[in-house]
RNA sequence: UCCUGAGUAGCUCAGCCGGUUAGAGCAUCUGACUGUUAAUCAGAGGGUCGCUGGUUCGAGCCCAGCCUCAGGAGCCA
């Protein structure tokens, strides 16, 4: 008989028909009730055996774990909790899982054990739901850049380029370590390598997305970069997944209409798509909240928090006027930041941060037109303010919880302005000539962000670490499987 | 990398002021029960107290170093 997946069955109104089932078994009570899941839904499948006319020796192997067969009558269930139910005629074990080894029980595991076996913690209804929801909102990034004509570009992952400016890389090499080609002077012999030359793990495919844009018009790039900072917080990875869109003729306001306009988009395709995943954990949430002191406790659940991001503009907001409010708040003026805002120009930390998105605005925040002197060198530059600041055109998006979910900006497309900034910020002009024809031939505004797939996946979760939102975090320290 | 905290049974944790044989719940095993919902009830087994060294008559507990994990900070997406 032919497989019928648990949801299907779970939604059936044919009683009296027979299906076979296949799955993994959560629990196994009363000798008589199996919960089953085979993934397709959150919710398990009860089957009901007839323990008086099956052999001992199959129950005593029906173990948290192991993977069955059942063919069987499906019917209204008799008992409460469950709609409908299988009565197994046939049960075979297509594997079994040893109770004194297997790590899994029926039961509340910590999230840290349960990130010491990440290769088993597929199986828990936690990461069932966070792992579908993580795939609806991939699908629904392509989706949303499809139906806008975007075209997406595949940039490498192996970089020559040592100037993408985004932090620390990964080298790539097939030198023996033992045995390094030097030269004469004792510098290493790139010459010997594997492509001749240093190479490293991407930091960002913005650069190469740039070039794409120059001639597509309106690109992405959804692909693994890699940071080699050592990083130990609950939002940031050594290999994480980013999505970088960059458009021709786009001004910082158009830039923000889009990443706003996908991210509601992605998050409105998961609330309709994910439905029984955002069920569950909403609840997860609201019971892990229950632990915390009320003045702790969000106002919203999951999912009214995401619907509220849905229908509510996002905040946008001038560096500039954010410095006051910062200025002007309680906790400067009571000097509870553990970094005091007095003067502009300062960068912000990530409890200014929190407080203009989580107590001033209560909303997703888009802060825009910072100080030059503390961002990257592609950035436009904008005409000097009447006190002569110096501004770029950045745009970063923060998040309630999450913080800088998006960091983009319009880039500067001016070769002479771009040149002196570049010499001023000490990166290799000569090297990233390539970059520099987009600006020498037919230059024109453009501009793009990054998202950080992982942080909107926490989001979407309500999960509150980045860890637990990729089946196997690479960490310092750690790349387990 | 810095700050703070933690590491005791498969898991979650308790362990007093340094004192005799290190405990509980869940899981596992055995038995009972049989429409359960993390089933229930009775019994049993299960420990390199993170590692190394030190102090002490005596260390799970005190001291030093190291390892790992978590939270916060920095870097950022």
């Amino acid at each position: 008989m032919k497989r019928i997946k648990i949801k299907d069955l779970l939604n059936t109104t044919e009683f009296g028909r027979q299906a076979t089932v296949m799955g993994w078994v959560r629990t196994f009570r009363n000798n008589q009730f199996i919960a089953v899941n085979d993934g397709s839904s959150i919710n398990n499948l009860q089957a009901v055996v007839d323990f008086n006319n099956t052999d001992d020796a199959l129950l005593k192997r029906l173990h948290t774990g192991a993977a069955i067969a059942i063919t069987g009558e499906v019917v209204e269930s008799l008992g409460k909790g469950q709609r409908v139910e299988i009565k197994v005629k046939e049960l075979e074990i297509l594997g079994d899982s040893d109770p004194e080894k297997y790590p899994l029980q029926p039961k509340k595991h910590s999230l840290e054990f349960l990130r010491e076996i990440a290769h088993l913690r597929f199986r828990t209804n936690t990461f069932n739901a966070v792992f579908k929801v993580r795939h609806a909102l991939a699908f629904a990034v392509h989706k949303f850049f499809n139906e806008r004509g975007f075209a997406y570009i595949h940039t490498p992952v192996i970089t020559g380029s040592d100037a993408e400016g985004a932090g620390e890389m990964f080298k790539v090499t097939t030198f023996d370590l033992d045995q390094i080609p030097r030269n004469e002077d004792g510098s290493v012999n790139y010459k010997e390598d594997f492509f001749g030359r240093p190479t490293n793990l991407t930091v960002s495919g913005q650069l190469e997305g740039e070039l794409a844009a120059m001639a597509l018009g309106e690109i992405y790039t959804f692909g693994p970069t890699f940071r080699a900072e050592n990083s130990n917080t609950t939002r940031h990875l050594a290999e994480f997944w980013m999505i970088e869109p960059e458009m021709a003729f786009y001004d910082l306001n158009d830039n923000m209409d889009l990443a706003e306009a996908l991210l509601k988009y992605v998050i409105s395709y998961a609330l309709e798509n994910c439905k029984d995943e955002l069920d569950f954990l909403q609840s997860r949430l609201s019971e892990e909240e229950k632990q915390k002191p009320q003045a702790e406790r969000s106002a919203l659940n999951l999912k009214e928090k995401l619907k509220f991001c849905i229908e509510n503009d996002f905040e946008r907001v001038n560096y500039t006027e954010a410095i006051d409010i910062l200025r002007k708040s309680k906790p400067n003026q009571k000097r509870q930041f553990k970094y005091l805002i007095d003067e502009w120009g300062a960068d912000l930390q990530s409890e200014h941060e929190r407080y203009l998105v989580e107590k001033h605005f209560k909303k997703p925040v888009i802060l825009i037109n910072y100080p030059a002197a503390i961002k990257s060198f592609y950035m436009r530059q904008n005409e000097p303010d009447a006190q002569g600041r110096e501004t770029v055109g950045a745009m970063d998006i923060l998040f309630p919880g999450i913080g800088e979910i998006v960091g983009g900006s319009q880039r500067e497309e001016r070769l002479e302005k771009l040149e002196q900034r570049m010499y001023d910020m000490n990166i290799p002009v000569e090297e990233m000539n390539w970059f520099l024809d987009t600006r020498r031939f037919g230059s024109a505004p453009h501009s793009g962000f990054g998202l950080g797939f992982e942080r909107l996946v926490l989001f979407v979760t309500g999960m509150t670490n980045i860890r637990d939102v990729i089946p196997f975090p690479r960490t310092p320290k750690n790349a387990e499987f």
